[in-house]
DNA sequence: ATGACTAATTCGATTAGA
């Protein structure tokens, strides 16, 4: 079971980029972050004619999740617990039936948090605050279990190009990374980091001041795996290609290969 | 010293991203 995540930037403007896509690599599911449209207006009929199930919480403008399955797909749940009082959409989940496991997946678009200090980066802290107490409970339940997208974290200095361009950044934030560490001492596992332990091997390069051609880059998307899915990993990569293509999203797509 | 790029909203300039 091959599960990608891809922070699209939009879907009104990336669709045929997103469609190009999921027609030449299939990722059995694919979880996407900032498609910036109402439920009702998302392409819904033309990904499921490209053979997937589509399950959306979006939102007007800014921020929308959602979760495409060529798999079968229940318990579908909206919305990070612990504030009802938020109404950004930032948080899908769902358990996806592989031919040999099911696996619980959700997918997040954890808040930018800059400028900080300042309002949106305590909005930032409070939200990973509420996802550990969500991975906890995942975690406990002994199932395998992914929880994947775009972090907006940086976790070391090797994985960004310029640490010290980045110090006092929301993503790279002392603060930002012991909440990130805290995450992993659930006892989940940063999926890239069984494969590889290489510094420079990133996931976004800003559409500003040619970061792409000098190739300053970070790493901010992300799998973590309970120690059940784990165990059932095969592969992860990064496609670094595709930020070349055509028409592409600041973010390129990362997976991971489960035995599911 | 400063701006640089892209998208959404809605048609021009602002907000947001990271």
């Amino acid at each position: 079971m091959r599960i990608a995540t891809y922070n699209i930037n939009g879907i009104r403007a990336r669709f045929e980029t997103v469609t190009a896509w999921l027609g030449e690599k299939a990722p059995d599911v694919a979880l996407l972050q900032e498609i910036k449209i109402v439920d009702e207006a998302f392409p819904r009929e033309e990904i499921e004619r490209l053979g997937y199930r589509v399950e959306t919480h979006g939102q007007k403008s800014f921020n929308g999740v959602a979760i495409l399955s060529r798999l079968p797909l229940d318990d579908v749940v909206r919305g990070l617990p612990g504030d009802e009082s938020d109404e950004q959409a930032r948080w899908i989940e769902g358990t996806v039936i592989g031919e040999r496991r099911a696996v619980r997946v959700c997918g997040l678009y954890l808040p930018n948090g800059n400028p900080a200090p300042g309002p949106k980066y305590d909005y930032k802290l409070g939200w990973m605050a509420r996802m550990r107490a969500r991975a906890e409970a995942l975690v406990a339940s002994e199932e395998p279990v992914v929880l994947a997208g775009d972090y907006n974290v940086i976790p070391e200095a090797r994985d960004v190009r310029n640490p010290d361009n980045w110090r006092e950044d929301a993503l790279f934030l002392p603060a930002t990374r012991a909440a990130f560490r805290g995450l992993e001492n659930l006892g989940l596992y940063d999926a890239i980091r069984l494969r590889t332990q290489a510094a420079g091997v990133y996931s976004f390069w800003d559409f500003q001041r040619g970061a792409w051609g000098r190739d300053n880059g970070i790493r901010i998307d992300h799998h973590l795996l309970s120690p059940q899915a784990a165990d059932l990993l095969r592969d992860a990569w990064i496609e670094k290609e595709a930020r070349g293509g055509a028409k592409p999203s600041d973010h390129v797509p990362v997976w991971i290969d489960l035995d599911a």
